[in-house]
DNA sequence: TTTAGCACTCCAAAGGTTCGAGTGCTAAAG
DNA sequence: CTTTAGCACTCGAACCTTTGGAGTGCTAAA
């Protein structure tokens, strides 16, 4: 059904009123803030057909009018006026972006954080991933005598490495023609390779002890594992206190119990079914979220060219969608373009 | 004042209840569920004295009696049993343990996970971290013409990394020979004194591009920066759900925000400031807690020998404290049993 | 010193009342 | 046909009152 200007209109009035107030609205305040020439029994009139086509709902008869889920859905993707990030809220943004991180984690956590204090929501990320690992070299750097450090290198910059004590000791020569052996050999393989039937095809090809090749592989193999492992990450969980709707304890558990530890699966799977553009998901869209009330914003960014990951913004239902979803759009941006070249790694 | 034997026994069969049922416990209570061969109006008088000497305390007039701080601290020091953990419990325990992990920092994360969900309070952890941090080895691997990886392992097993990209191609003998240098300079180095003067002197006797000691030297100035960051990860937040006592929305918001992470410092300086034995602060004995009704228990954890941190129990006064106490002692004895010795793996 | 008995206290829960914001409907006006 | 003033009606939030019971402290007797 396609709405009339004024329905539009007073939809948009009675949603932007709603997402400020928490209240549920009635016609005499739209009538009072906002000029739409016509009496408040005309919009009563409006409104009930609004409610009748399920923009709008009643928490009961003699309260205003709240919107729906398809309601938000509307105004997500018509209504809503642009929110422009006012100068010192782009310098917070700009300001965190210059600092510098041992770690990309680091980076990405500090910018999930700026993002839950520039809206007033929780941030939600994955941690970085890239979809392909090849190794470019492998080392092993002796400690002291019984222990060394196996590194591996892989194409995209991204080190992993693990401290490995021995039963004896191993001259560093030793070492060093295993390294350049073991660098020969996988450089170029994606770290999924090393699954358990090449690695121990591998041992037999090498003339070294057998506990040291196994030790290494070990590793490997382990790495192989967790080249898939995504961790969810959250920020500014105590944010929604700002909002009305968890003075009340049992929405407020509820929120919570959703975004802990147990549940990350779920959000993991919820976040990466959304595409490559930003992209808002409100209420009892997805079945996961069935009787929640809760809305994301969902958005991608990458760190170095190949290391991707989600960052999105989870909060009630009643969300300021322009301002997040112009906050997340400008963030993402700026991770793109401050990331994407000149620190951290990529391969070219 | 030294308390009587039946003043001991009503102040812990008072404690013991209010502990299992967070309601006020009267005397007639006290009556039923114990044996102490006298009525209740004795209890009564029992109760009245015990108050008056500041072990326990009224919500009111017509109420049952409520441990005050104080009174918590004598049970804790004298009055409770111990809790034996049962053979489900140490299984889990036993197992979760047996895990592999390719870093450290999740081994202590899943500890302290395994914690929470078996004491069903919300868990604590400092990073682990070293006193002193020296250096054993660094090197520097080619990852392709214009990057390379600076990797700098230290006597502790632990590593840290970064990935560089250069504006021109060094050799690999380039990199190698500083690699060298590098190692044999600073070897049995102390992170910490790779201070700017160190470092910019240094830099005046190597006799290799400016551009390229300075990206490493960047590096290493900013480990010895990091080497003090000791990070406050939480776990099992939403356990406190379980508790009545957060059925109570402001109470909820106010533990919830002293755990945010903008008061990570408080929680750090507070973990720090117990000894080297398992320890119990209750509510207001620190300021910092002052009327916040929480209580802590803190214990030692050390990883691979050299790497400690502190891991803890934080929840409401009202806290299980014996079973708290057992399970995080065993817990702690397990970390340092097995991870002791033949475990060391870590990764920047 | 202990205990039965009793008056007293005070909260929690349940029920009642009031108030007002908001509605839908009707009938008249545009 | 659309808009609007007018009005009766609805229903929850806020406030008060009542009631019941758990628990106390005190007193006087054992």
């Amino acid at each position: 059904m396609e709405l009339s200007d004024r329905k539009k209109k007073i939809l948009q009035a009675i949603i932007d009123d709603y997402i400020a107030s928490a209240e549920p609205v009635g016609s005499s305040h739209i009538l009072k803030n906002h000029d739409l020439g016509v009496s408040s029994a005309t919009i009563r009139n409006e409104m009930a057909s609004l409610e009748e086509a399920g923009y709008l709902e009643k928490p009961h008869t003699s309260a205003g009018r709240v919107p729906s889920y398809l309601g938000y859905r509307v105004y997500v993707d018509q209504l809503m006026n642009e929110y422009r990030l006012s100068i010192a809220e782009i310098n917070q943004i700009t300001h965190a972006l210059g600092k510098k991180y041992i770690e990309l984690r680091r980076a990405i956590d500090s910018i999930s954080d700026i993002m839950s204090a520039l809206t007033d929501y929780t941030a939600i990320y994955t941690t970085p991933s890239s979809s392909l690992v090849t190794i470019s070299n492998i080392k092993l750097i002796a400690v002291e005598a019984r222990s060394f450090v196996v590194v591996a290198v892989c194409h995209d910059g991204s080190v992993r490495n693990r401290t490995i004590r021995t039963a004896k000791a191993y001259e560093a020569e030793v070492l060093e023609k295993l390294s350049n052996y073991l660098s020969y050999r996988f450089a170029g393989c994606d770290v999924s390779e090393f699954t358990p039937e090449v690695l121990s095809a591998e041992k037999e090809l090498i003339p070294v002890d057998g506990a040291l090749i196994d030790s290494v592989f070990d590793f490997l193999s382990d790495i192989a594992n967790e080249a898939e492992t995504v961790d969810v990450v959250l920020n500014g969980t105590t944010n929604i206190f700002k909002h009305p709707e968890f003075n009340d304890i049992g929405r407020t558990k509820e929120f919570l119990n959703f975004l802990k530890k147990d549940n990350s699966k779920m959000i993991k799977s919820l976040l990466s079914a959304t595409g490559d553009t930003t992209s808002v998901i409100i209420g009892n869209e997805n079945p996961v979220l069935k009787d929640k009330d809760i809305s994301l914003v969902v958005s991608n960014y990458s760190l170095g060219g190949s290391m991707k990951g989600k960052l999105a913004i989870i909060g009630p239902t009643r969300m300021d969608y322009a301002k997040v979803i112009s906050t997340l759009d400008y963030l993402t941006a700026c991770i793109n373009d401050v990331m994407g070249n000149d620190k951290g790694d990529d391969q070219t």
